[in-house]
DNA sequence: GGCAAATAGTTGGACATCCAACTAACCTTC
DNA sequence: GAAGGTTAGTTGGATGTCCAACTATTTGCC
C-alpha cells in the first residue's frame, strides 16, 4: 500500500527538472496539505464517539474556557477563524446534542450567545482527554518536530492577520 | 481585525492550566490547521482564473508529469491520497474543461484512463507559474521556516503509511 | 472450466464550508 | 428623532469530500 519513495520528494524532483520555479515552497505546502489531512481523520475518528467533530470540539472548548461559559456567536467566529454561517451550522449541531444553549444577549437583541451547558462541560473534559490520548494525531513526530512546526507556521498565521 | 494577543498562544496556556494534557500536540495541530486553512485559500484564489482548484491542478500536474500523459483513475487517487468518489469528481471537472479526456485501459476493461490534453498542458504550466509567483501562499515564512516544516512533517506522513 | 473473492469506477446521500442575499437591530449624523 | 450605513445572525444555493452500495470486470483457486 505505501509508495515505494517519497511523492512529495518526487513532486519536487519533477518541479525542479521542469524549472516550474518555487520547489521548496511547494514542497512546504503540499506537505502541509497532506498533513492536515492526516491529522483531520485522525482527529475526527477521536472524537466521532462523542458526536463531535474537530470543529465543534474546538467552539465547544472555547465556550468551556470563556469567563461566562458563553459568548456572542460572531466572536466564536472570529476566534475560530470560520465563516458565520459556518458558527451557525456548528452551534446548531451542539444545541441540538445539548451542549450548548442560544440565549439573547443581554444588551444586544441583535447578537445572540452561545452558553455551554453542564453536559458541554462534562463532554468537552472527556473529548480533550481522548484528543491527549492520541497526541492530537501526531505520532510520527517527536517533541521537537511539534515545536519546529509551531515555531515555523507562526508567520505565516501573522502574515494572514490573525494576530 | 487581528487579535491582540496569539490565539494559540493563548489556548497552549489553558490547557496547562486546566491540566487537559498534550498542549503541545494540541498547538502543533491547531497550528497545521490554520496553516492548511490560510494556504488553501490563497492557492485557491491564485488558480480561480484557470478555473481550477488546488485538487484539480495537482491532478493535473500528476498526469502532466507522468511517462505517458495519462494515468488509471486508481493510480490517481493513490497518488493524491484522495477517496475514489473525488477522483471521480476532479476528473469530470477537468474533463467538461477539456483539459483531461477520459480513454479505456488497453488491458483492463474495469480501468479507465485520464489522459492530459494539449490544452491541459499548456494550462497546468500557466497555472504553476501562477502559484510560483505567490509562492504557493506562504509569504510570512523564510526559506528556513520551509524546510523546517517540509523536514518536521515528512516523519507523520510515513506514519499515515504514505511511502 | 467455473465460481468466489477482489478490484475499478460510478452513483446517490450525508455533511461541512463558503458566498450572496436577506432581516433585524444598532449607531451615526444632521 | 429620522435616514443611511453598519453589524449580527440566518437562509438558500454551489462546491467538495467522504461513505455505502452498486455494476462490470478480473483474478485466484479447486
Amino acid at each position: 500500500m505505501p509508495l515505494p519513495f517519497d511523492p512529495i520528494d518526487e513532486a519536487r524532483r519533477n518541479w525542479r527538472s521542469n524549472d516550474w520555479g518555487a520547489a521548496d515552497p511547494m514542497a512546504a505546502a503540499t506537505s502541509i496539505t497532506r498533513a492536515h489531512q492526516v491529522l483531520l481523520h485522525r482527529i475526527d475518528a477521536a472524537l466521532a464517539p462523542f458526536d463531535l467533530n474537530f470543529s465543534r470540539f474546538e467552539a465547544l472548548a472555547l465556550l468551556h474556557f470563556s469567563r461566562n461559559g458563553s459568548l456572542p456567536l460572531g466572536k466564536v467566529g472570529d476566534r475560530l477563524q470560520v465563516h458565520p454561517t459556518s458558527v451557525t451550522n456548528t452551534i446548531d449541531r451542539l444545541e441540538a446534542d445539548g451542549l450548548v444553549r442560544r440565549t439573547p444577549h443581554p444588551t444586544d437583541r441583535r447578537a445572540t450567545l452561545a452558553e455551554i451547558t453542564n453536559r458541554g462541560h462534562t463532554t468537552v473534559e472527556q473529548a480533550a482527554g481522548a484528543l491527549a490520548d492520541i497526541r492530537f494525531g501526531l505520532d510520527g513526530m517527536g517533541r521537537d518536530d511539534l515545536s519546529a512546526v509551531t515555531t515555523a507556521l507562526t508567520g505565516l498565521r501573522e502574515d494572514a492577520g490573525d494576530f
